[in-house]
RNA sequence: GCCCAGGUAGCUCAGUUGGUAGAGCAGAGGACUGAAAAUCCUCGUGUCACUGGUUCGAUUCCGGUCCUGGGCA
Protein backbone atom coordinates (compact mmCIF):
# COMPACT_ATOMS: atom_id res chain seq x y z
CA UNK A 1 0.00 0.00 0.00
CA UNK A 2 1.04 3.12 -1.60
CA UNK A 3 1.94 6.10 1.72
CA UNK A 4 -0.28 9.13 0.72
CA UNK A 5 0.96 12.95 -0.36
CA UNK A 6 -0.77 15.64 -1.33
CA UNK A 7 1.16 18.31 -3.27
CA UNK A 8 -0.13 21.98 -3.30
CA UNK A 9 1.92 24.12 -5.57
CA UNK A 10 1.48 26.96 -8.62
CA UNK A 11 2.92 29.98 -9.15
CA UNK A 12 4.23 32.90 -6.41
CA UNK A 13 1.62 34.54 -4.94
CA UNK A 14 -1.33 32.70 -6.09
CA UNK A 15 -2.44 31.85 -2.68
CA UNK A 16 -0.81 28.81 -1.88
CA UNK A 17 0.22 29.15 1.73
CA UNK A 18 -3.33 30.31 2.99
CA UNK A 19 -5.07 27.71 0.96
CA UNK A 20 -2.50 25.10 2.33
CA UNK A 21 -3.37 25.83 5.80
CA UNK A 22 -6.71 25.30 5.15
CA UNK A 23 -6.60 21.59 3.71
CA UNK A 24 -4.13 20.86 6.46
CA UNK A 25 -6.53 21.53 8.74
CA UNK A 26 -8.85 18.75 6.67
CA UNK A 27 -7.44 16.22 6.33
CA UNK A 28 -5.39 16.41 9.62
CA UNK A 29 -1.72 17.23 7.20
CA UNK A 30 1.38 18.86 8.19
CA UNK A 31 3.19 20.96 5.60
CA UNK A 32 6.71 20.62 4.01
CA UNK A 33 7.57 23.51 2.37
CA UNK A 34 9.05 23.18 -1.35
CA UNK A 35 10.53 26.33 -1.63
CA UNK A 36 14.22 26.95 -2.44
CA UNK A 37 14.34 30.49 -0.40
CA UNK A 38 12.23 29.80 2.63
CA UNK A 39 14.55 27.51 4.02
CA UNK A 40 16.70 30.21 4.91
CA UNK A 41 16.56 31.79 8.38
CA UNK A 42 16.28 36.01 8.22
CA UNK A 43 15.02 35.83 4.75
CA UNK A 44 11.51 36.58 5.79
CA UNK A 45 9.98 39.35 3.50
CA UNK A 46 11.26 38.65 0.48
CA UNK A 47 10.67 35.59 0.21
CA UNK A 48 6.86 35.93 1.40
CA UNK A 49 7.75 33.34 4.17
CA UNK A 50 4.25 32.47 6.30
CA UNK A 51 4.50 34.22 9.65
CA UNK A 52 4.27 31.30 13.00
CA UNK A 53 0.60 32.77 13.44
CA UNK A 54 -0.15 32.52 10.14
CA UNK A 55 0.23 28.61 10.41
CA UNK A 56 -2.56 28.49 13.15
CA UNK A 57 -0.99 25.47 14.90
CA UNK A 58 -0.08 23.04 11.42
CA UNK A 59 3.23 22.10 11.85
CA UNK A 60 5.86 23.24 9.15
CA UNK A 61 8.79 21.65 8.26
CA UNK A 62 11.95 23.28 5.91
CA UNK A 63 10.97 26.81 6.94
CA UNK A 64 13.79 28.55 8.74
CA UNK A 65 16.08 25.30 8.65
CA UNK A 66 19.06 26.83 7.15
CA UNK A 67 21.33 30.01 7.34
CA UNK A 68 21.55 31.75 4.47
CA UNK A 69 25.39 31.47 4.01
CA UNK A 70 24.63 27.39 3.99
CA UNK A 71 24.34 26.23 0.14
CA UNK A 72 20.57 24.38 -0.99
CA UNK A 73 19.92 22.60 -3.82
CA UNK A 74 17.41 19.43 -4.66
CA UNK A 75 19.28 16.54 -3.33
CA UNK A 76 19.42 18.34 -0.07
CA UNK A 77 15.77 19.25 -0.42
CA UNK A 78 15.12 15.20 -1.56
CA UNK A 79 16.81 14.00 1.66
CA UNK A 80 15.02 16.12 4.11
CA UNK A 81 11.87 15.84 2.79
CA UNK A 82 11.58 12.15 2.71
CA UNK A 83 12.98 12.10 6.03
CA UNK A 84 10.23 14.45 7.58
CA UNK A 85 7.44 12.52 5.28
CA UNK A 86 8.51 9.52 7.10
CA UNK A 87 8.43 11.01 10.51
CA UNK A 88 4.87 12.34 9.13
CA UNK A 89 3.75 9.13 8.46
CA UNK A 90 4.82 7.58 11.74
CA UNK A 91 2.54 10.18 13.69
CA UNK A 92 -0.56 8.94 11.67
CA UNK A 93 -0.39 12.38 10.00
CA UNK A 94 -0.94 13.52 6.22
CA UNK A 95 2.20 15.17 4.63
CA UNK A 96 1.42 17.71 2.24
CA UNK A 97 4.58 19.65 0.30
CA UNK A 98 3.47 23.24 -0.54
CA UNK A 99 5.93 25.34 -2.35
CA UNK A 100 6.38 26.86 -6.02
CA UNK A 101 9.49 24.95 -6.65
CA UNK A 102 8.93 22.53 -9.43
CA UNK A 103 12.00 20.65 -9.86
CA UNK A 104 12.02 20.21 -6.01
CA UNK A 105 8.18 18.57 -6.14
CA UNK A 106 9.32 16.40 -8.94
CA UNK A 107 12.23 15.01 -7.10
CA UNK A 108 10.41 13.90 -4.50
CA UNK A 109 6.87 12.78 -6.34
CA UNK A 110 9.43 10.01 -7.87
CA UNK A 111 12.32 10.08 -6.10
CA UNK A 112 14.29 10.50 -8.89
CA UNK A 113 17.73 9.28 -8.35
CA UNK A 114 20.33 11.93 -7.48
CA UNK A 115 23.08 9.28 -5.98
CA UNK A 116 26.07 9.82 -7.93
CA UNK A 117 27.62 11.73 -5.64
CA UNK A 118 30.21 14.78 -6.17
CA UNK A 119 31.52 16.57 -2.98
CA UNK A 120 34.73 17.20 -5.21
CA UNK A 121 33.29 20.15 -6.99
CA UNK A 122 37.53 20.72 -8.80
CA UNK A 123 36.14 19.21 -12.27
CA UNK A 124 33.09 21.67 -12.43
CA UNK A 125 35.57 24.39 -11.41
CA UNK A 126 37.87 23.28 -14.10
CA UNK A 127 35.00 23.35 -16.51
CA UNK A 128 33.87 26.53 -15.46
CA UNK A 129 37.22 28.28 -16.09
CA UNK A 130 36.87 26.77 -19.44
CA UNK A 131 33.87 28.09 -20.24
CA UNK A 132 35.35 31.80 -19.80
CA UNK A 133 38.36 31.08 -21.71
CA UNK A 134 37.27 29.14 -24.88
CA UNK A 135 33.88 29.92 -24.82
CA UNK A 136 30.38 28.51 -24.26
CA UNK A 137 30.78 26.41 -27.98
CA UNK A 138 34.03 25.06 -27.20
CA UNK A 139 32.10 23.66 -24.14
CA UNK A 140 29.08 22.38 -25.95
CA UNK A 141 31.52 20.46 -28.35
CA UNK A 142 32.73 18.55 -25.48
CA UNK A 143 30.01 17.67 -24.55
CA UNK A 144 29.36 16.51 -28.21
CA UNK A 145 31.89 14.06 -28.10
CA UNK A 146 30.82 12.56 -24.80
CA UNK A 147 26.99 12.55 -24.75
CA UNK A 148 25.66 13.92 -28.15
CA UNK A 149 21.99 13.13 -27.15
CA UNK A 150 22.77 15.32 -24.87
CA UNK A 151 24.49 17.82 -26.46
CA UNK A 152 20.98 17.94 -29.09
CA UNK A 153 19.07 19.03 -26.18
CA UNK A 154 20.88 21.11 -24.42
CA UNK A 155 21.56 24.72 -26.02
CA UNK A 156 24.91 25.23 -25.99
CA UNK A 157 24.28 28.40 -24.21
CA UNK A 158 23.10 27.32 -21.48
CA UNK A 159 26.45 27.08 -20.18
CA UNK A 160 24.88 25.52 -16.29
CA UNK A 161 23.10 22.57 -18.08
CA UNK A 162 26.29 22.15 -20.56
CA UNK A 163 28.57 21.78 -17.50
CA UNK A 164 26.10 19.73 -15.44
CA UNK A 165 26.17 16.55 -18.23
CA UNK A 166 29.90 16.97 -18.96
CA UNK A 167 30.01 16.71 -14.92
CA UNK A 168 27.64 13.55 -14.88
CA UNK A 169 29.73 11.62 -17.80
CA UNK A 170 33.12 12.41 -15.89
CA UNK A 171 31.51 11.11 -12.49
CA UNK A 172 29.36 8.11 -13.67
CA UNK A 173 30.89 7.04 -17.23
CA UNK A 174 27.65 7.27 -18.31
CA UNK A 175 25.75 9.48 -20.26
CA UNK A 176 23.14 11.97 -18.32
CA UNK A 177 21.02 11.59 -21.08
CA UNK A 178 20.71 7.27 -20.82
CA UNK A 179 20.04 8.59 -17.00
CA UNK A 180 17.35 10.99 -17.46
CA UNK A 181 15.45 8.78 -19.64
CA UNK A 182 15.19 6.11 -17.23
CA UNK A 183 14.09 8.49 -14.59
CA UNK A 184 11.38 9.88 -16.64
CA UNK A 185 9.99 6.59 -17.16
CA UNK A 186 8.98 6.45 -13.18
CA UNK A 187 6.13 5.54 -11.67
CA UNK A 188 5.62 7.90 -8.19
CA UNK A 189 6.27 4.98 -5.24
CA UNK A 190 3.20 7.52 -3.50
CA UNK A 191 -0.19 7.87 -3.40
CA UNK A 192 0.09 11.42 -4.55
CA UNK A 193 -2.63 14.04 -5.54
CA UNK A 194 -0.64 16.93 -7.19
CA UNK A 195 -3.21 20.27 -6.86
CA UNK A 196 -1.64 23.08 -8.88
CA UNK A 197 -3.31 26.15 -7.70
CA UNK A 198 -4.12 28.81 -10.77
CA UNK A 199 -5.63 32.02 -11.47
CA UNK A 200 -6.01 34.19 -14.51
CA UNK A 201 -3.01 35.53 -15.50
CA UNK A 202 -3.13 39.35 -14.71
CA UNK A 203 -4.77 38.87 -11.60
CA UNK A 204 -1.97 37.28 -10.89
CA UNK A 205 0.36 39.75 -11.71
CA UNK A 206 -1.34 42.36 -9.62
CA UNK A 207 -1.03 40.16 -7.26
CA UNK A 208 2.76 40.15 -7.57
CA UNK A 209 3.30 43.87 -7.86
CA UNK A 210 1.46 44.46 -4.76
CA UNK A 211 3.23 42.19 -2.86
CA UNK A 212 6.60 43.53 -3.53
CA UNK A 213 5.32 47.12 -2.94
CA UNK A 214 4.36 45.65 0.61
CA UNK A 215 7.47 44.25 0.96
CA UNK A 216 9.50 47.42 0.41
CA UNK A 217 6.91 48.78 2.85
CA UNK A 218 7.31 46.01 5.14
CA UNK A 219 11.31 46.73 5.03
CA UNK A 220 13.09 44.43 2.72
CA UNK A 221 15.64 46.85 1.95
CA UNK A 222 16.88 46.43 5.95
CA UNK A 223 16.36 42.79 5.47
CA UNK A 224 18.88 42.47 2.80
CA UNK A 225 21.04 45.12 4.33
CA UNK A 226 21.16 43.07 7.72
CA UNK A 227 21.87 39.60 5.35
CA UNK A 228 24.85 41.54 3.61
CA UNK A 229 26.40 43.03 6.92
CA UNK A 230 26.47 39.64 8.05
CA UNK A 231 28.26 38.13 5.04
CA UNK A 232 25.83 37.26 2.76
CA UNK A 233 27.62 37.91 -0.73
CA UNK A 234 25.67 37.69 -3.98
CA UNK A 235 27.24 34.28 -4.70
CA UNK A 236 25.51 32.52 -2.52
CA UNK A 237 22.22 30.42 -3.65
CA UNK A 238 20.42 32.49 -1.25
CA UNK A 239 21.63 35.78 -2.52
CA UNK A 240 20.06 34.93 -5.95
CA UNK A 241 16.59 34.76 -4.57
CA UNK A 242 14.46 37.41 -6.22
CA UNK A 243 14.37 40.82 -4.15
CA UNK A 244 17.55 39.84 -2.90
CA UNK A 245 20.00 40.19 -5.32
CA UNK A 246 18.08 43.08 -6.83
CA UNK A 247 17.97 44.78 -3.25
CA UNK A 248 21.43 44.18 -3.20
CA UNK A 249 22.28 46.08 -6.47
CA UNK A 250 20.56 48.98 -5.20
CA UNK A 251 22.73 48.74 -1.31
CA UNK A 252 25.91 48.65 -3.35
CA UNK A 253 24.97 51.90 -5.33
CA UNK A 254 25.20 49.88 -8.94
CA UNK A 255 21.46 51.04 -9.27
CA UNK A 256 18.87 53.39 -7.99
CA UNK A 257 15.94 51.67 -5.46
CA UNK A 258 12.90 52.41 -8.28
CA UNK A 259 14.74 50.48 -10.99
CA UNK A 260 15.32 47.63 -8.31
CA UNK A 261 12.02 47.02 -7.43
CA UNK A 262 10.95 47.58 -11.12
CA UNK A 263 13.16 44.87 -11.49
CA UNK A 264 11.87 42.67 -8.93
CA UNK A 265 8.38 42.76 -10.27
CA UNK A 266 9.04 42.08 -13.50
CA UNK A 267 11.07 39.32 -12.74
CA UNK A 268 8.89 37.99 -10.59
CA UNK A 269 6.37 38.07 -12.98
CA UNK A 270 8.59 36.13 -15.41
CA UNK A 271 9.24 33.43 -12.68
CA UNK A 272 5.44 33.03 -12.55
CA UNK A 273 5.33 32.36 -16.49
CA UNK A 274 7.83 29.89 -16.01
CA UNK A 275 6.96 28.18 -13.08
CA UNK A 276 3.58 27.19 -14.77
CA UNK A 277 5.00 26.15 -18.09
CA UNK A 278 6.32 23.91 -15.65
CA UNK A 279 3.45 22.47 -14.29
CA UNK A 280 1.68 22.42 -17.69
CA UNK A 281 4.16 19.57 -18.75
CA UNK A 282 4.35 17.46 -15.46
CA UNK A 283 1.96 14.40 -15.35
CA UNK A 284 -0.93 13.80 -13.41
CA UNK A 285 -1.38 17.45 -12.71
CA UNK A 286 -4.80 18.83 -11.03
CA UNK A 287 -5.21 22.11 -11.80
CA UNK A 288 -7.49 24.36 -9.44
CA UNK A 289 -8.73 27.54 -10.93
CA UNK A 290 -9.14 30.04 -8.61
CA UNK A 291 -11.23 32.34 -11.69
CA UNK A 292 -13.40 29.49 -12.15
CA UNK A 293 -14.34 28.85 -8.65
CA UNK A 294 -15.65 32.91 -8.45
CA UNK A 295 -13.56 33.55 -5.18
CA UNK A 296 -15.46 31.00 -4.08
CA UNK A 297 -13.44 28.94 -1.69
CA UNK A 298 -15.10 26.73 0.48
CA UNK A 299 -16.31 25.19 -2.86
CA UNK A 300 -12.78 24.73 -3.94
CA UNK A 301 -11.48 23.31 -0.92
CA UNK A 302 -14.75 20.84 -1.28
CA UNK A 303 -13.69 19.99 -4.79
CA UNK A 304 -9.90 19.22 -3.73
CA UNK A 305 -11.41 17.46 -0.76
CA UNK A 306 -13.66 15.28 -2.94
CA UNK A 307 -10.64 14.79 -4.93
CA UNK A 308 -8.63 13.29 -2.02
CA UNK A 309 -11.30 10.71 -1.29
CA UNK A 310 -11.54 9.58 -4.51
CA UNK A 311 -7.76 8.94 -4.36
CA UNK A 312 -8.10 7.15 -0.76
CA UNK A 313 -6.12 9.97 0.65
CA UNK A 314 -8.21 11.40 3.22
CA UNK A 315 -8.06 10.37 6.54
C1' G B 1 1.08 85.05 -31.13
C1' C B 2 6.15 83.89 -32.88
C1' C B 3 10.56 80.52 -32.99
C1' C B 4 12.65 75.57 -32.36
C1' A B 5 12.25 70.23 -31.75
C1' G B 6 9.15 66.14 -32.12
C1' G B 7 4.73 62.99 -33.57
C1' U B 8 7.05 55.40 -36.30
C1' A B 9 4.78 48.25 -32.50
C1' G B 10 1.49 48.44 -25.66
C1' C B 11 6.17 51.77 -23.87
C1' U B 12 11.18 54.15 -25.08
C1' C B 13 13.30 55.12 -29.48
C1' A B 14 16.25 53.91 -34.28
C1' G B 15 15.77 54.09 -39.54
C1' U B 16 14.63 54.52 -44.74
C1' U B 17 20.73 59.41 -49.52
C1' G B 18 12.33 58.42 -51.87
C1' G B 19 10.99 51.54 -53.45
C1' U B 20 5.41 50.81 -47.19
C1' A B 21 10.33 49.65 -41.47
C1' G B 22 13.57 47.53 -36.81
C1' A B 23 15.91 47.32 -31.78
C1' G B 24 15.39 47.32 -26.43
C1' C B 25 11.67 46.80 -22.79
C1' A B 26 6.75 44.95 -21.87
C1' G B 27 4.00 40.62 -23.40
C1' A B 28 3.41 35.34 -25.27
C1' G B 29 5.24 30.26 -25.86
C1' G B 30 8.87 26.54 -24.62
C1' A B 31 13.08 23.70 -22.22
C1' C B 32 14.62 21.99 -17.52
C1' U B 33 16.35 15.33 -13.63
C1' G B 34 22.73 17.81 -7.94
C1' A B 35 22.78 26.22 -8.76
C1' A B 36 15.79 25.76 -10.32
C1' A B 37 13.34 32.56 -7.02
C1' A B 38 18.79 29.57 -11.07
C1' U B 39 19.98 28.85 -16.29
C1' C B 40 18.63 28.82 -21.38
C1' C B 41 15.74 28.95 -26.27
C1' U B 42 11.82 30.88 -29.74
C1' C B 43 8.14 34.74 -31.28
C1' G B 44 7.93 41.90 -33.85
C1' U B 45 2.68 44.51 -39.90
C1' G B 46 2.48 48.82 -37.42
C1' U B 47 -3.54 53.84 -41.26
C1' C B 48 5.44 55.34 -39.99
C1' A B 49 -0.34 61.96 -36.64
C1' C B 50 -3.79 63.94 -40.53
C1' U B 51 -4.16 66.24 -45.33
C1' G B 52 -2.77 68.20 -50.09
C1' G B 53 1.49 68.50 -53.63
C1' U B 54 5.98 66.82 -56.36
C1' U B 55 7.09 61.76 -58.21
C1' C B 56 6.27 55.78 -61.85
C1' G B 57 6.31 55.44 -56.43
C1' A B 58 6.32 59.28 -50.19
C1' U B 59 6.59 57.02 -43.80
C1' U B 60 11.02 59.51 -46.04
C1' C B 61 11.05 65.76 -49.98
C1' C B 62 7.66 70.41 -49.98
C1' G B 63 3.02 73.05 -48.16
C1' G B 64 -1.00 73.14 -44.76
C1' U B 65 -3.76 71.24 -40.36
C1' C B 66 -3.88 69.07 -35.54
C1' C B 67 -1.32 67.40 -31.18
C1' U B 68 3.08 67.21 -27.58
C1' G B 69 7.46 69.30 -25.43
C1' G B 70 10.88 73.57 -24.96
C1' G B 71 12.07 78.73 -25.77
C1' C B 72 10.70 83.99 -26.79
C1' A B 73 7.12 87.49 -26.01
Amino acid sequence: MKQPLVILTGPTAVGKSDLSIKLAKQINGEIISADSMQVYRGMDIGSAKIRPEEMQGIRHYLIDELDPKEPFHVVKFQELAKKYMKEIWRRGKTPILVGGTGFYIQAVLYDIDFTENGEDDSYRRELERIAVEKGADFLHQMLITVDPQAAMQIHANNIKRVIRALEFYHETGTQISQHNEQERQKVSPYNAAYFVLNDDRSAIYQRINRRVDLMMEAGLVEEVERLRKSGCTRDMVSMQGLGYKEILDYLEGICPLEEAVYTIKRDTRHFAKRQLTWFKRERDVIWVQRDVWEQNENAMLEFMLRTLEEKNIKI
